[in-house]
Order: structure tokens, then sequence, then C-alpha cells
DNA sequence: GAGCACTGC
């Protein structure tokens, strides 16, 4: 075989563009020392592990790149309303930068310092470093909060959140009062939720910028000539009553070199650079375009493990199918091998997949083994896989993108971008020198996009516009989008939400309906069916559907034991649709539990409840998320005073409502067994997943319209087609 | 006849 690799240039550097002003750790001398207080340990016989770990954190503290430059950061801070900090992989701007800030006092008057990140995982375990190196316990002083866990106290002054959460925050306390600094994290990845908070901050900074220059203006009035006109009485006076509001210092920390963006986004804001301490990462490229990746994938993988110094490697395919398949091709190839080179041992990792297979790629690999890692993208920012040298680089992601007109999100593979192709080789570098094969030639890398299109571009707008409505944006065509969303996919989701009875002819968010939708956090379309089910009497049955609707696939059926997994599904599968089936598998899981639960802890009943999942074929993940949602959105609906009643063997009050609710997704079966959405006139299938595949009954609701190989619809449910015009008149008699 | 990755007081 011959490799399909050939050396051509080392690792790549991006040019820094001003307005960067470089902040270099001139030298690792001590140009600062660690000012934090640490309360003395209570003496016991581990005070002196406790005090040589404790040394272990201050040196390691000393050695980040970040620590020679803190005050000079600091000073930036004080000095610029909003700091724009392009921090390198390993530099230690998230866990160092909140304390160097609560150091310098800015968390006098008791307020706190946010630092939002894109993933749960993240903000927890930055958390939990951070408190360890303040000396205190998790949830005092430094302390995170996510969505189902909350650990804060009122002597929070660090808290590290999920971006969504301080969001939900924005809903109630609008102007982010408890907060003296907020610092975007990760800003780069450009997530729906990081671009909508990035907007809303900006606006939140303004308005307490301008309240606290309104009150020097009017201490200075009133020191000047001792009283004030009326108007400004008034103001002072309503000023008086609320809060105290500081201004906001904002800053965003972002991982990629391109600041600029940024900058002009918060008006030519200031920009600085943290070194990082990355191993350098050797790229190769091919010499030619390689017309099946997947073999010269796999070649490579071999060329590697037979000519390469240990070292693990990670390959980035776009999805499980692919990873199956290469991982069966690894297997038999290997057996044409000398039995003494055969010491290769691959381990898959996506996100559908069980934690516990999961947690395989963790592993270390048995001595003497070479591991290699088959991943999707999930390697490339959620998971960091110790051990890895080698990268393997197609090039490609699967990637979701959204068609307004159509009303049709897609799901194709697409080549990444330049920083993502950064990320990946950098996965190399983690631990020591390593190197990145791109499987393409270095004139198709020059040929990629810079980054990625933010999701905001290329999602559905309607959660996100139901939001800014509730925080009292009601212009959402002149929102101050960082990358302002297409016309056609805001008024498509404006018109979505106005069918759902979310907003009035006046565009504006309606009450109680469109309010309380807003308080849910779901997506608009099943926050609307839960007000409907409590007239429809149904609600009890609507949670579970909702929350299960809200996760990832319930069923998880591995290839090997496809049979086994369909037996297991029939046991909860209704004919009446996907909607019924997961209904009964919750129920099912309760009842499962009722029986066991009695005196049982937490971690307990989910161990039991994870064997239960694996015998009956299901996603105990999923399963325990679905459950974590009923039980917060069940609190919601109570609190929003909905009767939570339930129809009992009723299935028709059921049905009924689920055509009430998803009158927007209704299709009609035509002759030839496919299906017309009614909606926009558009083919599609049903997929192969659900419990209507060989059915095919007359009229349908559905939840999910995506392309992949298919225009395919998911989570399906039998419907009258009489009762669309009936229960949906709003829709389906103006349009006959 | 088939499921990129995240997230929500």
């Amino acid at each position: 075989m011959e490799p399909p690799i050939t050396a051509l240039r080392p690792h790549l550097t991006l040019a820094v563009e001003p307005p960067l002003a470089l902040l270099c750790p001139p030298n690792l001398s001590s140009l600062t020392e660690s000012r934090l207080t640490q309360p003395a340990a209570p003496l016991s016989r581990l005070s002196v592990f406790d005090s040589s770990r404790k040394q272990n954190i201050a040196q390691h503290r000393k050695s980040l790149p970040i620590a020679s430059v803190e005050k000079r950061l600091v000073d930036e801070v004080r000095h610029n309303d909003t700091l724009i900090i392009v921090g390198e992989t390993g530099s230690g701007k998230t866990t160092q930068l909140p304390q160097f800030l609560f150091n310098a006092g800015f968390c006098r008057d008791g307020k706190t310092i946010g630092i939002t990140q894109p993933r749960r995982v993240a903000a927890v375990t930055v958390a939990k470093r951070v408190a360890e190196e303040c000396g205190v316990d998790l949830g005092q002083r430094v302390g995170y909060s996510i969505r189902f866990e909350d650990a804060t106290s009122i002597s929070t002054r660090i808290k590290y959140m999920t971006d969504g959460l301080l969001l939900r925050e924005a809903l109630l306390d609008p102007y982010l009062s408890r907060y003296s600094v907020i610092i975007v994290d990760e800003a780069h990845e450009r997530t729906v939720h990081t671009d909508v908070l990035l907007g809303l901050l900006k606006n939140i900074q303004r308005a307490r910028s301008k309240y606290s220059n309104d009150r020097v203006n009017i201490e200075k009035n009133k020191e000047n000539n001792g009283t004030l006109s009326d108007k400004e009485n008034c103001v002072f006076l309503k000023q008086c009553q609320s809060r105290k509001f500081p201004p906001l210092k904002l800053i965003i920390m972002s991982a990629s070199l391109d600041a600029r963006g940024f900058s002009e986004y918060f008006g030519g804001a200031r920009a600085v650079h943290v070194k990082g301490r990355q191993f350098p990462v050797d790229t190769f490229y091919t010499h030619h375009a390689e017309p099946d990746y997947l073999d010269a994938a796999l070649i490579t993988i071999f060329q590697i493990h037979l000519e390469e110094s240990p070292g693990d490697i990670l390959v980035f395919l776009t999805g499980q199918e692919e990873i199956e398949s290469v991982e069966r091709l690894v297997k038999e190839r290997l057996q044409q091998l000398p039995e003494g080179s055969r010491k290769l041992l691959t381990v898959p990792i996506f996100s559908a997949l069980p934690s516990e297979k999961q947690m395989r790629a963790f592993r270390q690999a048995p001595a003497g083994f070479r591991k290699v890692i088959l991943a999707t993208n999930i390697a490339e920012t959620s998971v960091t896989i110790p051990g890895v040298r080698y990268v393997i680089d197609p090039g490609l992601v699967k990637a979701r993108s959204y068609d307004p007109v159509k009303g049709m999100e897609s799901l194709i593979i697409v080549p990444i971008s330049k920083s993502q192709a950064l990320q990946r080789s950098g996965r190399a570098g983690r631990e020591g020198s390593g190197k990145c094969f791109r499987l393409y030639p270095e004139s198709e890398f020059d040929k990629l996009e810079d980054s990625t299109k933010p999701e905001i571009k290329r999602c559905n707008l309607s959660n996100v516009i139901l939001q800014l409505k509730a925080l009292g944006v009601d212009d959402i065509l002149g929102f101050d989008f960082m990358e302002k969303p297409s016309r056609a996919s805001i008024v498509k989701s404006l018109e979505q939400l106005f069918l759902l009875g979310a907003l009035t002819d006046e565009c504006k968010l309606s009450d109680p309906v469109g309010r309380q939708m807003a308080q849910l956090p779901l997506d608009p379309v099943y926050s609307r069916a839960l007000i409907l089910a409590s007239q429809f009497n149904c609600l009890e049955e609507m949670l579970i559907t909702v929350a299960m609707l809200s996760v990832e696939s319930i069923f998880y059926a591995p290839r090997e034991k496809l049979e086994e997994a369909r037996t297991a599904m029939r046991c909860f599968s209704s004919p009446e649709g996907d909607h019924l089936t997961l209904v009964n598998v919750y129920h099912a899981s309760d009842e499962f539990l009722d029986k066991r639960m009695v005196g049982l802890s937490k971690e307990k009943k989910d161990k039991i409840l994870s064997k239960w999942c694996k015998e009956n074929f299901i996603n105990s993940r999923s399963l325990r998320h679905a459950r974590d949602i009923h039980s917060q959105i069940r609190g919601h609906v109570e609190q929003m005073g909905l009767r939570v009643a339930s129809c009992g063997d009723d299935m028709l009050q059921f049905r009924k409502c689920l055509a009430a609710s998803f009158f927007l997704n209704a299709a009609l079966r035509q002759p030839e067994g496919t299906y017309r959405a009614l909606a926009s006139g558009q083919v599609v299938q049903i997929h192969p997943s659900s419990v209507l595949f060989q059915a095919k009954p007359e009229c349908i609701v559905f939840n999910e319209l995506v392309q992949t190989n298919h225009k395919y619809i998911r989570n399906i449910s039998r419907i009258d087609y009489l009762w669309l015009s009936e229960l949906a008149p709003q829709y389906y008699c103006s349009q006959n």
C-alpha cells in the first residue's frame, strides 16, 4: 500500500492582526505573586499531603503563561469597559482571570464575577478546579450554576455557568444587576446562546453605564444648586427605589486569533493577546485529493501504527455509521498483519453512544497496545482524550443547517473551516509534541473558510425570538446581532410564533400565552403543547411527551443486536404512534423504579435504572435527562397554575391535543406510500425508527423534519384529517 | 431502512 501522506510543512501559524496588543509574558521570572489568601487548613494527619498539594497548585498557577501578566490584565480591565482577550489553549485564562479580578477588588459591594461557558461539563470542572486553587469549598466563594444543578450560595463571588443559563437569568433580572463583571468564554465557538448573549450584554452595558452617568449628573446638580428639576427628581427617585447598577465590565474571551470581529462589534474595543502553552504539532498534507477519505484514513492509521513512535491516534469522522465501518475495516486488516504488529485497539466515541461505552475511549490501552480513537466532532471541543499524539483529519464534518423557506433542517457532510482544522490538529499537542495528518492537499486548506458559520445563521430562530421578546426586545429585525440572521429566517420564525399564539397582531408578546411559553425552557411548539394540554385534560401525558421529545434518541440499537433491540421496543410501542410509545417507556421506567424506590439513594436508583435501560435497549443518559426535564417543567406548569390532569385511557383526547399542538407539522399519505407535508408541500418519508414506519396511516403529525439521505420525518402520531380544520381553524380554514 | 455537536432559573 502506498502511503498517502508525505511531509510538506511544519506547524501552521496564523499572522496576528491589529488591533491586538501583544501581552507576551516577557520572562517567566517573578512578575507577580499570588495574592490569594488561603484559610488555614485544620490540622490533621493528612495535612502533610494537603500542604504539598497546595504547594503544587501554587506552583502550577505561577507557571501558567497568564500568571506573568496578571497586573497588566487587571489594569486593562480597569481602564476598558469591554476587553477582548485572545488566549491560546493552555494559557490559563479561564481559571486565572476571575481570581485576578476577585483579588483586585472587582467583587466589592457583594457583586459577582460571572463566567459563561458553552458546555455544562466545562462550567463544573473549571469551578471545581478554581475552588481548589482558592482553597475554598465549592459553592462558597467559587461556585457554578447549570440547569438542574446549582452549586452557589449568597457568598459566591466567582460563578461559572452555561451561557444559556445566564440568558435565562436575564429574564428575571434584565440588568444582571448582581454582576460587576461578565466574562464570556469560548466566544469563538459562536453558539446561538453566545451570540444572543453578546447582543444582550451590549445593551445591558449601555443601559447600566447610562444609569451611572445619569446618577453622577444628578448628584452634581444637587450639589450645585441644591434643587432638582421635577423630571430629574422623578428619575432619581425611581432609581433610588431600584437597585444600584454600577457599570458592567465585559470581557470576551476567544481562542481564535481573529479578534477583529469582536472588537468591531464592541465599537473598537481593546483586544489583548495572551500566549498559550501548546506543544508543537507537525502538520502533513496529501499530495493529491483523496477520492476515498475512509480508505485514506485507514491507510494512515496503519502507517502511523507501523512506523511512528508510541502514542494514541485520534481520527475525526463524520458520524456513527462511518465510525462503525472504519472500526470493522481496522479489525479486518489487523488480521492480515503479523502477530507482533496486531497490538492496536479501536475505540469509538460519539454522542449517542451510551456513557459506559464512551468511557472506553478514556481508559489507557493495555501495555504495548496503541489506541486508535474513532470520534465525531465530540472530540474537537467537548471531550479531551489523554494520550493522543497523532491526529488524522479528513477535513469534513456533519453539520446541521436550516432552510427557513421549507422549514426544514438538514444534516449534511461539509468541509470544516480553517479554525476547526487548527482546533483538531491541536488535539495532538496537549501532552507533548505531535503530528497531524490532513487527508487533503495544502491547496485545499487554503480554500477553506476562515471560521465556521455562526450557528445563529443556520438554525430555526423561534426560540431565540421568543426569548428576546420576553426580554423586551420588540424590534427583532433591528436587534444588534454580531452577525444578523437572514431576514427570511427571522420572518419565518415570527410567523410561526404568531401561528402558535405567542405573538399578537402587532407582533408583541401575547399575555398570558406568549409570556408563559417564554418561561418554559422548551421549544416553543412544545411549550404551546403543554398549555393546550391543560385544556384537553392530558397535561400529565403531554409533560412526559415533551420531556421525552426534548432529549436525544431514547432507544439505542447497536448494529450487532438489532433484532433483540426491536423486540424490546415492541413491548413499548403503541399503534397510535411514537408519542404514546415514549409515554409508555416513561411509565414503564416509573413503575420499575416505584417498586424499588423505598429507601434508595439517588446513585443507587440511577444504577438500577441504568441496568433496566440496558436490558430494554434504552439510552439511560437520555432517559435520565428526560426525567430531569420532566420534573423541572412540571414545577413550572404548576407554578403557572396550569391544571395537571391525566386523560387516563382516553387516547382520543391526547391525540386530538397532539393534532392541535403540532398542526403546523401535519402530513398526508400519498399513493406511493410517501407523505406530503401540508404546510410546505414537501414530499417526505417516515423515518425507519418510527413505530409507524410499516403501518403508514393516512394522516399524521410529526415533530422533526430533517434531510439526510432522504427527507425524513420523526416522532409521528396518527390523527384524523378532519381534526385539523376543527382544531386549527386559524391555519387550515384560511388555506382552503 | 437509519441517528454531527451543544444548551435551557
